[in-house]
DNA sequence: TGCGACACATATCG
DNA sequence: TCGATATGTGTCGC
């Protein structure tokens, strides 16, 4: 990847309209991990030697819930939604894992195929909602995320670089323009993506590693609103992550599995992305019968803009390893993203329809088809996204046309966003059965205040959703010899060596020099731990920069003239209270930004 | 067993 | 080279 995260030019270049310290912070919409690896900065060659792939979960393909049509209602619109990972996760007895406590970001974007967004961003369309014909006035994208099954909502928390000393916030939704693209290019421009910075699971999933126990898995989403002129948000497009496994704080709970994902990603690194095979891959993989875990296949289609990828799935409930199929959602992209029209392709009920063709990823890492790279995420770009190949300047995403443009409507996260509550998809507990699309029509239906997401209490049942018996390494694991390059992050050896002296440490020990703590960690990974700056080129929905932030009033004008200038939220641009980007970024101080 | 809080270590930037 | 910053993670107490 990654000129956009990695080109010095992207430092000084058009994206840094905002000023220095929002440009520099800004830079963090990708990857470091990429940045480090593509920047060729001097000081990070190391890791960039170490972490020599990018690798993050992919996405299932994406669902559009409504049809979307042109205002003289003779063109059908297919909505792709794409998202990505980035940082944080690795591959560990080929789930994709990541720590609680660490940082991953999500970046997300959609696009209209044949549609050229770059000369109408703002789409002018009209949603088909169960036949009412809707304006929409924009669209949105928030995350969220979900236990596996879908039935319990799971919290996502985005931090402030104070971390425990700064505010907390849920990722809110942001408006978005048609003509994402996530993929990496020579462009390095992507205006028209929306990035959620410092994000962290709230938990954990439940039995992480090494007992035998039901894994519990966790699911990000991701979820496109369109905005009609009533102001109702209408969840017109969605997308779910890879199953997840979020480690908690107790390193014992799955210190004895370092063992593996080391072995693993060694393996993996060593290998590359050569023949994938996954948690369910083979059939010999000891997933429970129940579990209906997709039979290996050939046959899927990593070309997932083809809607005859045999992807008949059933939704997001059993989306993964419950599914009856398992849909590798990879366009060769960042993004690892595609989209289908589910009306074409897929089937909610994950009983019928199937096809004998059907498959799903062998790998967590990479489908078992004919593109084993394509998940890669910096890593492949694809073609499907000429608008935003386009290289939208962020001069593109001026204020003009865009609705909220110098308007500044509302705030997110304000107590007192006027016509809708943010309500977000993870307080609402989507509800993704496979009841297809009348039940999923009605999650996000409209927020203007009829509320149907009622906290619904979770039962135990609720709670056992998205188990499945852990598997901590398949016997046809792909990361054996396969050529994927898999890296772990850094990670917490606390337990593992817990009888070890701190001088084992490859890194961090410093009891030497008169700490009294024992660092005991371990650098395995090629991640930077620093936001990278100057590179970013998507709009961003970050938590607080800090020093930037308190040392001038003018930074939160900075955040939003990038985010005005780049992310093209225009009206943002001039101040916390603006529309909501700003806002989004999490004060250290309240009250400063009730005073701004 | 998991979490909040605190603190240390280290990479990166200016 | 150094200070500031960001972030991974060790540890304690609950």
């Amino acid at each position: 990847m990654d000129e956009q995260t990695g080109s010095p030019d992207m430092a000084t270049g058009s994206d840094r309209i905002a000023g220095d310290n929002i440009a520099a912070y800004a830079s963090s919409a990708h990857s470091p991990t990429s940045e480090s690896m593509m920047s060729g900065g001097s000081r990070n060659r190391k890791r960039s030697e170490v972490f020599a792939t990018h690798e993050s979960p992919y996405f299932f393909p994406a669902h559009q819930l409504y049809n979307v049509v042109s205002m003289d209602r003779s063109t059908s619109y297919t909505l792709k939604l794409a998202a990505k990972i980035d940082r944080g996760f690795f591959l560990a007895s080929n789930d994709w894992t990541c720590y609680r406590r660490n940082y991953f970001q999500i970046s997300a974007c959609f696009f209209i195929p044949g549609l050229d967004t770059t000369q109408q961003p703002e789409v002018p369309c009209l949603l088909d909602y169960n036949g009412e014909l809707l304006q929409v006035n924009r669209f949105l994208i928030c995350i969220g995320a979900q236990i596996q099954n879908g039935d319990k909502a799971i919290e996502l928390v985005q931090h402030t670089p104070k971390r425990d000393k700064g505010p907390q916030i849920t990722p809110k939704r942001m408006p978005v323009r048609a003509g994402g693209d996530l993929s990496p290019g020579p462009t390095g421009l992507q205006p028209y993506v929306v990035t959620y910075e410092r994000v962290q699971f709230k938990t954990a999933t439940a039995n992480n590693g090494k007992r035998r126990a039901a894994q519990q898995y966790y699911q990000v989403h991701v979820d496109l609103f369109a905005e009609t002129d009533t102001g109702a948000q209408i969840l017109v497009a969605n997308l779910l992550s890879a199953p997840l496994v979020v480690r908690g704080r107790s390193p014992g709970h799955y210190a004895d599995n370092e063992d593996d994902d080391a072995v693993a990603a060694a393996a993996a690194a060593a290998a590359g992305a050569g023949a994938p095979s996954g948690p369910g891959t083979s059939s010999s993989t000891p997933y429970p019968a129940d579990e209906r875990y997709p039979p290996a296949s050939s046959s899927y289609r990593n070309d997932s803009i083809s809607s005859s990828n045999g992807g008949d799935y059933s939704y997001y409930p059993n989306y993964g390893y419950n599914s009856s199929s398992y849909p590798y959602q990879s366009l060769g992209s960042a993004s690892h993203m595609a989209t289908q029209d589910y009306r074409e392709d897929y089937h909610y009920n994950n009983n019928s329809g199937r096809h004998d063709s059907e498959s799903y990823p062998a790998s967590p890492l990479s489908p078992s088809g004919p593109h084993p790279h394509a998940y890669m995420t910096p890593q492949v770009q694809h073609g499907f996204s000429p608008a935003a190949s386009g290289a939208a300047s962020p001069d593109m995403y001026s204020p003009s046309g865009f609705p909220e443009n110098g308007g500044g409507h509302y705030q997110y996260g304000s107590p007192t966003y006027p016509q809708y509550p943010q309500q977000h998809p993870q307080d609402q507990h989507h509800h993704y059965h496979q009841e297809g699309q009348q039940q999923l029509n009605g999650q996000y239906d409209s927020y203007n205040g009829g509320q149907q997401y009622d906290q619904e209490t979770q039962d135990h049942a609720t709670q056992l959703a998205g188990l499945r018996i852990h598997s901590p390494v398949s016997p046809s694991s792909p990361l054996i010899g396969s050529p994927t390059g898999v890296t772990p992050r850094r990670q917490s050896f606390s337990s593992a060596l817990s009888s070890k002296k701190a001088g084992v440490g490859i890194a961090g020990d410093r009891s030497s020099i008169g700490s009294t703590r024992k660092t005991r960690s371990i650098s395995m990974s090629g991640i930077t731990k620093r936001a990278p700056s100057k590179t970013r080129t998507s709009r961003t929905v970050p938590a607080t920069p800090t020093k930037e932030h308190h040392s001038n009033g003018g930074a939160l004008g900075s955040i939003g003239g990038v985010l005005g200038g780049i992310g093209g939220l225009g009206g943002i641009g001039h101040g916390v209270k603006g529309l909501g980007i700003s806002s989004d970024r999490i004060p250290e101080n309240p009250m400063e930004d009730q005073q701004s």
